[in-house]
DNA sequence: ATTTAACCGAGACGGTACGTCACGTCTTCTA
DNA sequence: TAGAAGACGTGACGTACCGTCTCGGTTAAAT
């Protein structure tokens, strides 16, 4: 094994900081004033120590956000499975509506969104990240849910979250209407009936 | 009748070069590397003129796209009606997966999209200008399926058009899968199953 | 007496307004920030009607300074003849030293004078219309004190001028000290001394 | 021993060309026109490592014109002192006369004129750094003549002082006639004459 | 235990763009 | 046609950040 002859000893101290200021500074000025000199200054920090570790603000808000609402640690997160599909969608769109609807969380996830429109490569890091593992956790769901014979078994399974998920989250982006869960219900009561009637052709 | 107080009045070449040079710019460098002095230089017009004139380059940016892109006349585009409602929605959802797939539609519109994510007032007057209009036209066409009984009557209008649209807008705006006239079949098939199997409470 | 066609018909009041608000101005905010568009906004006139009358803002202030200052009428004022040379230059020299120490004259003077040291063609036109006014009545006054044998005959006016006022004049520019009844005084005493004892050679 | 906070340094480089370039730049353009946007560009320099160190073009201008003028070093250059009063002063008047005369001294001073007429920190700062050394030089030369029996020793320095210099700084600055060394003499002829007759009252 | 090289905080640097201000010209309308 | 109003192209202002680059100083691995 060969070895680093002097190998680089980030400061871990130095890095949370930097995690923490982003996270505040991003709710308190947005993602557009977000700025790479406010978020070394409030972390008490060189500049140079963020341009080190980071290619871009995106790049370090993303790591904030992540740290912050997910955890870090990348265990994938199951969906609930009692063998009743319709109850356990339902807890989820309805914990996933008031998620949204909460500033804690609509505050940096706009934030995030609006990186990632921006930067492509980032975007692609969210979706192997983040937006893969999730849903590959409900397609987990969904082929349990196959195999209990409650949806057909020619189901595309990305079709079929896309049906389940994709309304609210659109409507959170736009702000077309609110996140209830009258709302998560009705959703979900009008994709499940299409998906269960749907046919093999 | 009251005079007015001799006025010199706005420039209506100076505004549409400043809104073509808008379009053009965003189309090569983005929304994030756009700037006020990039498109006061190539519309050969004074920094203050745009100042004088709109709010933020958002605001720019959005009347440029309405201009070029949906004709600046408000009439609302009614959806067709021929009597098939699967017909004429499939004719609209495919027509707007071939738009989002192309360059001249995408480039601008995700322009757009970051520039909403970051000012809630340009979502706003995107929501009122853009957005219900578009909405309205699409209730119609579905007021008329419920009337010729292909829908059932206690439909919530605005969970259908979510559930028959959204989820192809979500899947452009996060690029996680391509956007095909079978995509399009697919959700409008899944979308009108639940529809119609909609129940009554 | 011919009449003209369509002659230029200059509104006088709009050029006291303009005289009277940029006098005002200088007094406020100094030569520096001194501006048409300020003068033309408090006078309550446009633009224009300063840049078709004046040439620059050194110009509308000169004329604005004559005015007020020293009256717009061109009658020269005659310095005192007493027949005693001491006492009337004393008289005038004391004069000058309070004038220039109070704000009313020390103000829109220093203006005026900031104006021309940037101006050549201002300080043409103020040598000419006040300088040189000024001083032929001094030449008038020393004459007459060669006529009557208190000055040498062959004293050359133009340096026995400078002698006996200008270093009150420097003094006020670099304000190197007080400009006092005593300093005038003694700067007199030392210039007349030198000047009655001028050599014919 | 205390040790400084790790700061990072001052360029005497940029410093160095900010002052070439405003030097140059004053001569061609004169003080009015002086920009410190050109000065930065010429100077190859941000505009922000001005502002860091000055307060105002007036500065940079007083501190380009020291260091080349007067040599940035602070020594006070003493007037000569032959013993025979006149003929020093002769000597120190018809060289200004010649320096006031020429191109290269005048449209710099004039511009440093210029710049403390509008600024009272700048003509104040003039005052303890040029105006009062040379001054105190001034004063050294007459006391020594007092001691030589040359002048009374009564005689109030400041206003010789003024009674012999002012005169031609204010020719100078006003452009009433020619500094030549026929003035220069005369006046020195003049004043001197009046300080030697003075007396002691 | 000492060396030593990367990391660290700080912040000056050459730049770019910001949003504001005033310039001097022009166009429109009124008196 | 002079004048009030004010939009226009122009360009400098002073500020805010960008991303790069020294500076000492401080560690922790490799001598």
């Amino acid at each position: 094994m060969p070895k680093q002859p002097a190998a680089a000893r980030r400061s871990a101290a130095s890095r949370a900081a930097i995690l923490e200021a982003a996270f505040e500074l991003v709710g308190e000025v947005g993602y557009g004033r977000l700025g790479i000199e406010a978020i070394a200054s409030r972390a008490g920090v060189g500049k140079q120590t963020i341009y080190r570790w980071w290619p871009s603000k995106g790049a370090v808000l993303f790591e904030a956000i992540l740290v912050r609402g997910f955890g870090d640690g990348e265990e994938p997160v199951p969906l609930p499975d009692t063998g009743d599909l319709e109850a356990d969608l339902r807890t989820v769109l309805r914990a996933t509506a008031l998620e949204l609807a909460s500033p804690e969380v609509d505050r940096p996830l706009r934030a995030l969104t609006a990186a990632m429109v921006e930067d492509e490569a980032l975007a692609e890091e969210y979706r192997i990240r983040v937006e893969e593992p999730t849903r590959e956790a409900k397609r987990a769901r969904l082929r349990s849910a196959q195999r209990a014979g409650q949806l057909p078994a020619s189901l595309d399974l990305d079709i079929a979250i896309d049906a389940i998920f994709a309304p609210m989250a659109h409507r959170w982006l736009t702000r077309s209407g609110p996140l209830t869960e009258e709302y998560a219900d009705a959703l979900l009561e009008t994709a499940l009936n299409g998906l269960r009637h749907h046919g093999p052709n």
